[in-house]
DNA sequence: CGTCTATTTGAATGTACTCAAAAGCGGTGG
DNA sequence: CCACCGCTTTTGAGTACATTCAAATAGACG
């Protein structure tokens, strides 16, 4: 059985230079620390990748095999449909994660697109190094509990605005919620968060 | 330092049952696996309570200390907001997991009510015990960050068929894909879950 | 500077809501 | 066991919200 131990053993070279420039672990050790060994292994594993605008690093129907961590930049996640409407299920700025997790944890093709809004530079891990991660460092567990269960809450809340705000009450929500995310899009693509035409959003922003 | 060793030593009773009957085993085992003593330990945390149809276990404006598995029938969480309008942010049914997630990990006041649609036996887990068995048993770190990933993805999944699909189209998977909740509840309370009025899902159920 | 896309504006149409009233249904007490 | 009560469901008319389509304007980018 593989241990952590044996991983220090495999890596010849002394460990010399700190992570923390790295903004994912300042990220996961809000919620859980890491020696510098860990962040070593980890980093190890990934692969650091700078995107431009536009390009995509998922296609909706393949399947989804990384999950990314935005170093910087901004991207956006959406659905097209078969009537060709393009609905954004989320963003991610600096500091977010972002996948489609379905597709990501089931194996399944993908019901998303992503793709850059500007530059980014993007951490990615793949989806049985993650499982290994696991096994090595248990921590990641309770991390990776605590970064779902915020993400299932915050779709809840959206859930529940999504059924009982007005448009106008939900665009100021958002506004108010992610300004971040608000400077880097377009009111098309909030129109498309949202779930309405940009033309009706221009026409609620009028009032 | 409280240790898991330290649990056992001071059960003085040797353990005899098994805690197979409890549905909320076979729920944690479906990801982990719970010694005997793992189990004797959880319960003997736990309140296994019986309430009544109408009986509500969190009043919306308070604060939810308790995360509640359903061993039998069925609960449904909704909000009022100040209109006087009820919209249902889910429904839980036999082997299930509810409470306001929001609530119950930021200590921040409950924006929702959970009332049992019929008898029930719930199984109520307090919010500091829960944290402790998270130390005890890091399995259960696992185990949720593997309920939350679902939840998650199951709250994006809806969060796309709300602002991409019709009423008629999510009327149907909602029978679809929740066929068990379908039984249990009235058509009113379906129409405050999908977020329309009770007359015009009466009427798009006609077609 | 020219091209491409986003945004705004407006008219016509369709979707969903409000309000009111009737019909259906389940539980309870006489 | 039946009659009544309260709630759910249905139905319909009138209104408000949101879409489609088309065209004009404004911005971003090479």
């Amino acid at each position: 059985m593989l241990t952590y131990t044996k991983f220090i053993q495999t890596n010849p070279f002394p460990i010399l230079v700190s992570m923390t420039h790295y903004q994912i672990f300042r990220n996961i050790q809000k919620h859980i620390s890491l020696t510098e060994a860990e962040k070593q292994h980890i980093i190890s594993q990934c692969d650091v990748l700078d995107i431009q605008k536009k390009q995509r690093i998922l296609e909706q129907g393949k399947l989804c095999k990384k999950l990314y961590f935005v170093e910087s930049g901004s991207l956006r996640a959406f659905n097209l449909s078969a009537e060709g409407k393009e609905s954004t299920i989320m963003f991610a700025v600096k500091d977010w994660w972002i996948t489609d997790m379905n597709s990501f944890v089931n194996q399944k093709p993908a019901l998303l697109s992503i793709e850059a809004l500007e530059p980014c530079q993007i951490i990615s891990l793949d989806f049985h190094v993650l499982e290994q991660h696991y096994q090595f460092i248990p921590k990641l567990e309770r991390f990776f509990r605590i970064i779902f269960q915020n993400a299932y809450i915050r779709e809840q809340l959206r859930a529940l605005q999504s059924i009982s705000l007005t448009t106008e009450e939900r665009y100021r929500q958002f506004v108010e919620n992610y300004p971040a995310i608000v400077e880097k899009v377009t009111q098309k693509q909030i129109a498309s968060y949202l779930g309405v035409t940009p033309e009706f959003l221009s026409s609620v922003k009028k009032k």
